[in-house]
DNA sequence: GCCCAGGTGGGTA
DNA sequence: TACCCACATGGG
């Protein structure tokens, strides 16, 4: 499994190139960005996080001490407008309570207890506390997405209903633990995944992983 | 007009 | 546990 899994990395990484992750500046702009990227394209995301600098809110004192509704107008391009300003006080309120709203504080965890305390919190699931935990706290967690279950299960690696843990446990048991690895890893997974070849590319033209997903397509007929 | 996008939490059986 | 639903805007 260990090298199938680095054998995908090295496909998509000699196929895409770095990608540069996290998009944004700074580790209060990925938490801002990994809150309100759920369920939304990253443009509208963008959006969003332009108008919360041009409002001078983009930092854990000044976002704590806006209104509610001030902060659900800004960032309405991201959709779930009003959930998601909850879902940004939420993380405000338990950062003052339990770290004197010092991001170091929680950085500073162990990363199995920074991640409980993440999931603690309401509105950041499993793949928020591990966008966090990999791209702002820069330490390793395996982020698994819609794209990551998906491609798997193209590619028969995985059948596609397991878990979350079960998918992060896959990668974080057969890789080394290293952050720059899981971080490029995640974003070549969003950004093959971007490449919709199932729908847009049925012949698979130019796929790094076109023989992979063939060879799995076969294995499933034998199967019958 | 329709479908989808880097999810999450609450309710019901 | 396994579904089902609400939450909502913007781009293709």
């Amino acid at each position: 499994m260990r090298e199938r899994l680095l054998e995908i990395y090295h496909r998509l990484y000699a196929a895409y190139g770095p990608q540069h992750w996290w998009p944004g500046e700074g580790p209060f702009e990925v938490i801002v960005g990994a809150i309100l990227t759920q369920q939304v394209g990253w443009r509208n995301v963008e959006l969003a996080i332009a108008g919360l600098k041009t409002a001078g809110l983009m930092d854990p004192e000044s976002l704590a001490r806006a209104p509610l509704e001030q902060i659900a107008q800004i960032i309405r391009p991201t959709g779930y407008y009003n959930q998601k300003a909850k879902k940004l006080k939420a993380f405000l309120d338990f950062l003052n309570a339990r770290h004197n709203a010092d991001l170091n504080k929680l950085f500073s965890l162990p990363v199995d207890k920074l991640r409980e305390e993440l999931l603690s919190v309401r509105g950041i699931g499993e793949e928020t506390a591990d966008s966090i935990i990999l791209y702002a706290a820069e330490k390793p967690s395996f982020v698994v997405d819609a794209y990551t279950r998906r491609i798997l299960t193209r590619l028969g690696v995985i059948n596609g209903e397991e878990s979350y843990g079960e998918i992060r446990e896959l990668f974080m048991k057969n890789l080394p633990e290293d952050v720059p690895l899981y971080n490029e890893y995640h974003a070549l997974l969003v950004r093959h995944g971007k490449e919709r070849c199932l729908k847009r590319n049925p012949r698979c033209a130019g796929c790094p992983l076109a023989d992979m997903c063939r060879a799995s397509t076969e294995a499933r007929a034998e199967r019958g």
